[in-house]
DNA sequence: AACAGAATCGACGCAGCGTTGACAATAATC
DNA sequence: GATTATTGTCAACGCTGCGTCGATTCTGTT
């Protein structure tokens, strides 16, 4: 569909790559794509729509992005390298376990990032954008594994950590399941607590952590 | 979109409920769909080639169907019906725990049906036809809740039942976003047993059923 | 035979994506 | 500052695919 193997993003037009005042535009258009998806779906979004609320003509959109999928995707790269910045920063130590840390990280993100998340899931069925979503989340898995080896090393966790890699796969799919049901409808701050406390106990019990709750 | 109140399925044109010569033609039309389903995604099915695969003309197809939306939900609730018998069917005793069973049914749901079911979760991503799929895990949470009641009653289990539907319910999910990604990609039958023992271990182990792993 | 309803089809309108080619603005080079 | 290359803009076009309509044929009933 696009270039990836070179320096530069998936997404790119016939444009070359240089500073420039039309670089203005390209971040107007992620924007306005961004705006608007907070309140359709990508199948709703129309280009037309975008366009407008970017100040351009349609088709001037497409000299900066040749596809609306390619579109889409710019806007979720790029609130990708915001997000993990934050998740990195967030491994800074406290009283509670690095499992549960890696929890409210995922829930956070959801709260804060909701409508970038749900837009990914979205796009994860379309098979050429599927792996966008799955390394995303597999990035956040990596995390997840370093925090419970660093748990295990504190003695927080007994049994053997052969199935942990395969555990936490399946719990942060969970994770991504559950806050996505949520996330996207209307729902209370208790539920949001609610969501937080099940997962936190699920995953804390299947791997094996000394109990606290 | 469709009527639901009355007797009838949500998916008619404008045609009356009688039986008829026409009626095969509606069967044609899901056994169509279902088929060209298994090899592409909801988008890239074209009504075209729905009605073309069934004998008739894509106009024709709209006597039957008001929409492809519908046509395809239609095929879900096919399907469905004849999967929520199959999964009563298997509620009988085994040696195993009734968690187990229900888990089992899931998997074997997803490797008969998983055609189906790739549908049910692309199609769930549309706010109009998520509580379709949303109803469907349901139920199975519904059943998979009594199962573990048996177990408690039988002393499979400590700790509380408080919260035995919200984990059930993450769990449900987790194994609906698990299987889904394992069965729309080539995978082996090492893995599938694989994900059976990861999610059956994880849920166990959840709930406090007493060790036997 | 006559009639009603069931079923079929071709043609139409429409939304939306992506393309093209001609043109304007901006920058680079001499 | 004039020439040229690059960057950016847009209107018009073509295309695919969905859904609709009205005219027409088929089928069964009285």
């Amino acid at each position: 569909m696009s270039k990836q193997a070179d320096g530069r993003s998936v997404s790119e037009g016939r444009r070359r790559t240089k500073m420039s005042k039309g670089d203005l535009r390209e971040q107007a258009l992620l924007d306005a794509t961004e705006e608007l998806l907070r309140r359709s779906t990508v199948a709703e979004m129309t280009m037309e729509a975008v366009a407008k609320e970017a100040g351009i003509t349609r088709s001037a959109a497409y000299f900066y992005f040749a596809s609306k999928e390619d579109l889409v995707h710019a806007v979720i790269e790029r609130a990708t390298r915001y997000i993990y910045t934050g998740i990195e920063a967030s491994a800074k130590a406290s009283d509670s376990t690095g499992l549960q840390r890696a929890i409210d990280v995922q829930v956070d993100n959801w709260r804060r990032h909701g409508h970038i998340f749900r837009v990914g899931v979205e796009l994860s069925t379309r098979s050429q954008y599927r792996q966008v979503w799955v390394s995303l989340m597999e990035h956040g898995i990596d995390l997840a594994c370093q925090a419970v080896a660093h748990d295990r090393a504190r003695g927080l966790v007994h049994g053997d950590p052969e199935q942990d890699r395969a555990q936490l796969d399946a719990i942060a799919w969970m994770g991504e399941r559950t806050c996505y049901l949520l996330f996207t409808r209307d729902h209370s701050d208790a539920e949001e607590e609610q969501l937080r406390i099940t997962l936190s106990t699920l995953a804390h019990r299947a791997l094996g952590y000394i109990a606290t709750d």
